[in-house]
DNA sequence: TTGTAAGCGTTATCAG
DNA sequence: CTGATAACGCTTACAA
């Protein structure tokens, strides 16, 4: 046993007096050596709790067989839970996995920078900002397999994800199918556009008149950035009926906003949200939400780095992989209700005190 | 180059016309290099983009400047938090982390199996049964650093977390303070008891009869989980008035059970959660929880574990970190109502069905 | 201040 | 079927 307390190799070939290369090719079950050496062999390495160095292996095959595993933040249940399916993915794969999490670009490049000294053999990423992603570009060039979790198009990367674009035009429709004119909208607008475009596209398709005004960019990431923006969509004074959230967790934050103003949804307020939380659908007032399927995102996106791992050549040309999104109706959307709610006392009470509060 | 297209040190030595070792300590700022020398190097390896490899490194320094890291699910944002945070403070240390979920025992061996074999430094678990835990004091018995994300006494290893039997206590105090004397409890029995532990304590503190009905073990970590236990206890017709639930996502289960029969949170049942998540604190009736501050319980376990693997010397004695949790008072506790509801048309109604289904 | 040589644990090549 | 030997990229004596 080396110094360190680990068995080796060579431990092993001691100990059965075979040399050390014999261990090693026995131990991958290599049919060159007899039956009677392997299963001797495999007892020691049993007995002397044998476990292979990966830095090693690392070392002569240029393969640590491990990912880097990058997204934003775990707070939004949805992500976490496609990070959880993909580390399960790659682990069955004998793979482990890297993670990281970065809410700036600085960040980003570090934990990248990381990854790459941690040699692994390639990277599965949530960016901070899907605009700017010449640095994941300027990789993949290098030949490094790099497969982005968002469903964009053209960005010259492996993406696999939810027709985000889609699926939140879908959603709009849905308000404007029920008969809602002024819908105000919650997301963010530079880093992460699709799902706002999406619902700019629901009003130029269905021809509705949409003012910017309409459209808040939440400060932070949480239901109380949620809540927040609810309230300053209302100060603008459209005469919003219904709301379109980028995320559920703006979704709900928005409801509870609704609550502590005695606005009644979805009587007084239609709600959708985004990425279909079980907190959403236990809510009280159930949300209404485009449902996406993480098992099948992350079994997708692990499938085509996979493909890029073991491609030895130069890699072949990025896939697009576009899942579709599903909206679940639920109890927080509905017609827009008799009761105007945007000229009752308390929402005049409430909008004086925003006012106040600037 | 080597023709994995990588830089590596003797790139750099060949490219100035210095020894690689003379280039390995220049890079990390030796003053036994000169410094004209030491700028030339640092030049030369910013043009090839050099990155270290850090798989040779391990080999020759027995050391991955890798840790593992072991939850049992993402699926509660308070230890996703907690996970968060310590992945951040590892990467500020220079470490990366490998991660991985399992929620059975074996998935639990698997994954540490799968953490020696990359050779990981230390570990940082929180285990599936906090009650069967003699494989990571093997480990320990063999000085590898292990630290145990829970508030436990006398488990022979190091341990930072929240006291979880003390803060279970408080808030059932807080239930029977109120007045309630039909408390049901919705959490884990055998894996993981410290919190219906503390739920018991308090009865017997304050001389509460208990019975076992009151108690139900919810089959999986959902909202749908604390939907039906709540259900059950109901069933259970002890007449409950107030429900302790370990975790926020049972208590917000539970409390869309109370929406969808009829029961109003306070007023006919008061709801105390556990770890304080946005989720409750937003919800429609805002939630009582108990609040642990897991950006320190973070920063305190990854100073632990780094202590540990900085000893080169045999591990000094496991160390206890009990950190106090903060009941947090809101909308979802309060003083038994006036209203009976266990006796309503509506609960008979209910009950019958669930009779029905059995 | 810098270079040389050995070694970390594994795999691959090539003999035997 | 099995055993030397070299190599992977880096660090650390030890020499110069």
């Amino acid at each position: 046993m080396s110094r360190t307390g680990k068995t080796t190799l060579a431990d092993i070939a001691t100990k059965t007096g075979y040399g050390t290369n014999t261990v090693s090719l026995a131990l991958r079950g290599s049919t060159r050596i007899s039956q009677e050496a392997r299963d001797i062999i495999a007892k020691a390495a049993a007995d002397l709790d044998y476990v292979p160095n990966n830095s090693a292996k690392s070392l002569v095959l240029k393969k640590s067989h491990t990912v880097g595993m990058l997204v934003e933040y775990l707070t939004n249940p949805q992500p976490t839970a496609v990070a959880t399916e993909l580390q399960r993915e790659m682990s069955e794969r004998g793979y482990g996995v890297l993670f990281a999490t970065s809410s700036t670009p600085e960040q980003e490049t570090a934990a990248i920078e990381m990854f790459r000294r941690h040699g692994v053999d390639g990277l599965l990423i949530y960016p901070v900002d899907h605009t700017s992603i010449e640095h994941l570009r300027k990789l993949r060039a290098r030949n490094f397999p790099v497969v982005m979790l968002v469903g964009m198009r053209d960005t010259g990367l492996d993406a696999v994800g939810v027709d985000e674009f889609q699926a939140s035009y879908d959603a709009t429709t849905h308000l404007i199918a029920l008969g809602h004119t002024k819908i105000g909208a919650l997301g963010p607008l530079v880093d992460k556009p699709l799902k706002i475009d999406g619902f700019r596209h629901a009003h130029r398709v269905h021809g509705l008149p949409l003012d910017e005004r309409q459209i808040v960019e939440p400060v932070g990431f949480s239901m109380g950035a949620g809540y927040d923006g609810m309230r300053e969509l209302v100060a603008r004074e459209f005469g919003l009926t219904a709301l379109f959230a980028s995320s559920d967790m703006y979704g709900l934050g928005a409801m509870r906003w609704a609550k502590d103003n005695g606005v009644s949804v979805p009587e007084q307020l239609s709600i959708v949200g985004y990425d279909n939380i079980e907190f959403g659908e236990f809510s009280h007032t159930s949300l209404t939400s485009v449902r996406n399927d993480g098992a099948t995102l992350a079994k997708a996106a692990v499938e085509r780095l996979m493909q890029l791992i073991d491609c030895d050549a130069k890699l072949p040309a990025p896939t697009l992989n576009l899942l579709p999104g599903e909206l679940i109706i639920r109890e927080s959307s509905a017609r827009p209700g008799a009761r105007s709610w945007v000229n009752t006392d308390q929402a005049q009470a409430n909008r004086a005190q925003i006012s106040a509060k600037k």
